[in-house]
DNA sequence: CATACTTGCATCACGTGTGTTGCATGTCTT
DNA sequence: AAGACATGCAACACACGTGATGCAAGTATG
């Protein structure tokens, strides 16, 4: 599925010269690196960062745009193999809430940009996956519900953006190569439990 | 004190012709109003905007970046303002926390362009002044731990990047002009709370 | 070795945004 | 009414990024 998909089936398949698909790869890599650290960063500084010449990321990607949403449809892709690895519907809902957050932690640390950029109405197939995943989220949420991990009073929604934000701000500071595990547990810890202390005790006097 | 104060006062003081001064706010407010939407919009788009003609804007800001860090520096000014307003050296914790979350959620829905711009290091005013915010956060927080608001344990730092991801992602909802001390109410609630159950309860099966 | 293919390089056209300037017009002060 | 000042408008030069093209050189395949 997906025009991009084919593409590169069909690139793999043909026993070509040698490596007109890995070269791809690299121009993607390269240009999720720079594009993290300025998202204004022209096609010269992609190829400059790739290693070939502006014209070849040209042969590849006949626009700009069409760079962009490749990134955001691999990304997009990544990320649900992030999620649905944690087999967030069938494993204990404490269980896949932890290793999905650890999953997508590793991803999103490599693939800030793409991750982050709102796949719109260009991309439909990145549009979709998101929407997938949001469901998964509210899926494993409203199962954590049932089984007493969540309150049962809470905004499901709002759970799952601050869910969201929460794993973007761990992979902020876990960018420069972090412990992935501790920065998942900080999360669903924080998450759960907020950053209040448990009610009923002394110095209640706040209010 | 801070050159763009000091024009403006300058040009306050001065009964000159009639609304130079408050041409410059309304070429703000525009500004604002449409980077909000589109971060690439044009110096065209700003002045049609604020309806002007390019070159008047051209004549209130030499450059497209003295525009913006002119409205970085106000949003800034602003944001501490809304802070500094809630006495969060002063009042209670709990109090404060509130209060100075509905401030800042009142503000950011009207400047969320220029308060998400990193001031970096080209506006030394306003990163001056985010530290300083920052720094008073801190002291809330620290205060609120001694006064067993918030957990012993917690890294403090963290624990204010998790509160201003909750009222950046309030900020979002809030932007169409929603109730904005429910908001608030909800993000000091997720904040100290969280969103899991109350430990040792029946449901507890999760691991 | 000959062929097919890709790459790098230099170059060009094009569009767009920026910043500047000169001039005519309008408006407020004196 | 006269002067001072700000605005709108039109035009301009300039820089930059994009996308396309032609050509020479290198490398793997037959």
């Amino acid at each position: 599925m997906t025009a991009h998909k084919q593409q590169m089936e069909q690139q793999a398949k043909r026993p070509l010269r040698a490596d007109t698909e890995r070269t791809v790869q690299t121009i993607l890599e390269a240009a999720e690196r720079v594009l993290a650290a300025d998202p204004a960063a022209t096609m010269g500084q992609l190829a400059q960062a790739a290693g070939v010449a502006r014209t070849t990321v040209h042969r590849r990607f006949a626009t700009r745009e069409a760079l962009l949403d490749e990134l955001t449809g691999w990304a997009a892709r990544q990320f649900a193999d992030a999620v649905d690895s944690a087999r967030p519907d069938a494993a204990p809902p404490l269980v896949a809430l932890y290793q999905v957050t650890a999953n997508v932690l590793r991803v999103k640390t490599d693939w800030s940009f793409a991750m982050n950029r709102t796949a719109d109405d260009a991309h439909p197939e990145a549009a979709r996956i998101h929407a997938e995943v949001r469901a998964t989220c509210i899926r494993l949420f409203s199962r954590s519900q049932e089984a007493g991990v969540l309150r049962p009073d809470i905004d499901l929604d709002w759970t799952r953006r601050v869910y969201y934000a929460l794993i973007h701000e761990a992979a902020k500071e876990g960018a420069g190569g972090g412990d992935t595990d501790s920065l998942a547990t900080r999360v669903v810890d924080t998450l759960l439990r907020g950053a209040g202390a448990p009610a009923g005790l002394a110095g209640q006097t706040g209010i």
